[in-house]
Parts: C-alpha cells; sequence; structure tokens
DNA sequence: CGTAAATGTCTGTTTGAACATATAAGTGGT
DNA sequence: ACCACTTATATGTTCAAACAGACATTTACG
C-alpha cells in the first residue's frame, strides 16, 4: 500500500483508514511502532509456527542458547523481550514436545534449571538461515544509518530519563 | 533501567540480557521495535483494562467515531491496527455491554453494520484526556523532529518498496 | 436464468493468555 | 528458634485468541 494512493490521506492515517488528522505527534509516533511491529511480527510467528514454535517460545530457546549454562525459570522470565504472564507452564509445555528439561536446584531448592536439549539446540540451528534471510527482507532495504538511528530512536523513546 | 548499569553490556543487548552482539543491524532494529512496543503497550492496555476495554475493542471504538456512519464488521477489521482474528465474537461482546449496536443491512443481507452507542461515546470520551496525557508521558521527552524522524523511519521500515 | 465463485459473517473447538492466589524455600531481624 | 518478609515456582480458573470450516448472500459468467 502507499500512502499517497489511500484516499488522499497520507502516511498511517491513510493506512489504518484514520478519517481525522493525529491530534499529537507522540500519538503517530506511538501508532506506527504498533502498526510496524505487528506488521513484522507476524511474519516471523509464521515462520515459527513452521517449526511448531510460538514467539515466546522461540524466545526462550534463544535465551537459553544466548547463556550456554543452565538458567532458571525467573532469569528467562525476566529477558523476554515480551514479558510472559506464565513461564512455569510455557516451559512445562516446551518440556513435553523436548526442547527443554528442568532440574531442581539443589543449593536452593526454589530454584529450577532449565536446559537446552539437543533437539532444541538442533532446532534453534535451523533457523538462524531463514531468521536471517527474513531479518534482511523486511529490513534490508534500509541503510546502516537508517536502522541506526531506528534503533537509537526507539531507545530513546522508552528511556524517558536519558 | 538504564544501559549503562547493566553487566556492562550496552544498549537492548544488555536491556534483555543477551550475551553476544547482534548479528545485524536489521536484527537490533526489530528487537528494539518489539520492545519498545511492548513497554508502551502494556500502559495502554492498563488503561483500558481500569475501563474494561481491551486494545482491541477500543481500537473498535476508535474506528467506529472516526467514521461517524456506521461501519461493518469487514471493514472494521481492515481498519484495525493489529488485526484481529475473530471480528464477529469481539463485536458480539462488546454488543453485550453496549457498547455497540448490530443492524443487518437490508440492501446486501451478508453485511451487518456497527453502531456506537451513547455508552460507547461517553466511553470513548471519558478516555480521551487520560490516552493524550499517556501518549506524553511516554514519548513526551522527545522533541517534535525525533517524533517525525521516527515516525518516518517506521514507515520506511514497512514499506520496501518506497 | 443457472451455476460457480467470491464475499461477509458466524460457529465449533482447541489452545494459550491472563490473573489471582497458593505453596514452598530462603533471608533477616529480634 | 521464631516471626515476618521476600523470592521462585506452581496451580486454579476464566476468558479470549486462533484456526478451520460452515453458512448465507451476492456477483460474475456462460
Amino acid at each position: 500500500m502507499s500512502a499517497s494512493k489511500n484516499k488522499s490521506k497520507s502516511g498511517l492515517a491513510g493506512e489504518i483508514g484514520k478519517q481525522n488528522p493525529f491530534e499529537l505527534p507522540e500519538q503517530e509516533a506511538f501508532l506506527n511502532i504498533a502498526r510496524t511491529y505487528t506488521l513484522l511480527s507476524a511474519q516471523y510467528a509464521k515462520l515459527f509456527k513452521k517449526h511448531g514454535l510460538s514467539e515466546s517460545q522461540f524466545n526462550v530457546l534463544r535465551i537459553l542458547r544466548g547463556h550456554a549454562t543452565p538458567v532458571s525459570v525467573y532469569q528467562i522470565a525476566k529477558e523476554m523481550i515480551s514479558p510472559h504472564p506464565d513461564m512455569p507452564r510455557l516451559i512445562e509445555r516446551m518440556q513435553a514436545v523436548e526442547l527443554v528439561t528442568k532440574q531442581r536446584c539443589e543449593n536452593d531448592r526454589r530454584v529450577v534449571w532449565v536446559n537446552l536439549t539437543k533437539q532444541g539446540k538442533s532446532l534453534l540451528k535451523q533457523l538462524d538461515q531463514p531468521l536471517l534471510e527474513l531479518h534482511q527482507s523486511q529490513l534490508g532495504h534500509m541503510t546502516a544509518k537508517q536502522l541506526a538511528d531506528l534503533s537509537s530512536l526507539l531507545w530513546m523513546a522508552r528511556h524517558p530519563k536519558g
């Protein structure tokens, strides 16, 4: 869809059929974030789903690989890009399909360590290339400076204090 | 959370506990979009919830107000910022709490027109001020140019063809 | 006209999200 | 040692998301 072809309304306003102009640039920016996230993440979800994963589940696998050592359920929850409200059962489902294993910590029996299984690692490996390609197909048309600016502005957006 | 205080890892990588640097600037940009959306939208969800609405439901109300005339279920679905896979039941729930009414189109009996009720309009009105304040509290620290750049880069991000 | 395709909405079913609350284990103060 | 307090995971329950498919209606075409 192109902005100029949409009922003569420009930009996002036309894209989502908004009749009135935006009241605030803050609102426009937020809706742009929401819209962009929605469109891009849908493609990831589709890719993950082909491999039987949800976005959250992939995120867990990614976190586990990043650590090499086992990670507690609690720590995984903290590192999620989008917080998941029910980590125990998410991990449980992943254990049921043998992507991860769980084991109680002996020193602190409240803690449950989560480990990647061989299948988990192999699934991640299978996803590496398609993910790279998807990243590039989605945003590869932007220059390095544009991507850097975008990341920097988004960082700024969620860190009011500086 | 501040970047510099997070285990000496910089930026988003530290924020989500990512151990290794990003493979691609495209990946970093996407994760920034996801992270920012997650944080900002959670606050909207919270506000909406205080008034018994989900984000999708608010979106429906917003769309209806934007049109003044009744809007078909199909048209609403098309204008959602984030597509909802089950519009009929979403509308149904909103009808049950009397935020909207439905009526069959006489000319084309496949179509169902959705209307805002008085309660729907009044709820929207109640939300206007808090929403404005939330927009500003979230992104009000950014300059007009930064917001414009951000919106423009996000537009570019989801429109590869130009 | 009659039949096939497209359109717009609805329904059935399964699963996960969401939230509140519980349990259980560790911590620190007295 | 006891108490309240925090931390980490688990559980119960409710409701919405997701998907597939059905249904009714309109349109297109021969």
